[in-house]
DNA sequence: CCATTGGTGAAACTCAATTGCATTTGCCAC
DNA sequence: GTGGCAAATGCAATTGAGTTTCACCAATGG
């Protein structure tokens, strides 16, 4: 839940070297957000980012809703729609980011309220949809507990 | 996308009918708040809902929210979570309302913005998660061009 | 018809997210 | 290096869906 600081550390390098790849500007802010989200195992809002970073770095509110979405504009993140109207995010899976439409599906504890992104589960259009219906876009959804909380 | 006002006052006796299985007080607002939702195709938002209403009956915003908080709570209507976060609303199918765990799958259009409830595609627990996740419920949501927009 | 209590209306509040604008800062050309 | 400028940030104010509180009203049961 709380961000382990050396963990947060160990992925400035590599959140510099994503954020270069895109040809915008290197700044603080944009290498602090994304090393948090790095560092994490689970999707996380724009208020776990800047509770995490608090202690490291000084941030505007706005500055961290701008980076993240700015994350997911660029590709290197992506945006989790929440049943408590909260945004949440998490890193692409390098892997998956090759395919541009990839399609996730999700895995939100009602224990810990926490979600988490499954790559492993496939989530082809192999759904039979009713006439007129042309899907582009899938999104698979569950609820439960996690690995942490049974 | 506009309610069509006949269809709304063709479906005034079955609302009732519907609200008197609850042993809950039949009231103005329940009576034209289910119509509503029974003479729609697609889901609505409190908004919509009001909207809709707003030559027939006066009523307050926060009365929509309670009725349709309600509808859900006596499972004659079951609630979605949107991209905009926004909470909309649509009536169970009967047929589907009598085993107690439905899982839904919907369908967002990107064009006109309504989500359709998708009642046939099955939404089967035949996924493999990775291990230590117990879901206990699923979402299964799709994106695209409805009928009415291709 | 009256009493009870569940339901409604109105105003105020919460809280995530967004917008506008002044200030700062990363980065490129020189 | 350093000067300039567009891009990014910080701050304050705003938006908008949804919630809470509480006084008043009205649907039901006696």
């Amino acid at each position: 839940m709380t961000t382990s600081v050396p963990d947060y550390f160990s992925r400035i390098n590599e959140a510099e070297a994503a954020i270069r790849q895109t040809s915008a500007r290197l700044t603080q802010p944009r290498v602090a957000v994304l090393a948090c989200l790095l560092s994490l195992d689970h999707a996380a809002s724009q208020i776990d980012v800047a509770q995490a970073l608090a202690n490291h770095h000084r941030m505007d509110r706005v500055t961290v809703y701008r980076v993240l979405e700015w994350l997911v504009e660029v590709g290197i993140a992506h945006r989790i729609a929440g049943d408590d109207r909260v945004w949440r995010f998490m890193v692409n899976d390098p892997a998956a980011a090759i395919a541009p439409h990839h399609q996730h599906a999700h895995f939100t504890c009602t224990d810990c309220q926490q979600t988490f992104c499954l790559d492993d589960v496939p989530t082809k259009l192999n759904f039979k949809l009713p006439a007129g219906f042309q899907p582009s876009e899938v999104d698979l959804k569950f609820r439960g507990r996690c690995q942490h909380c049974r």
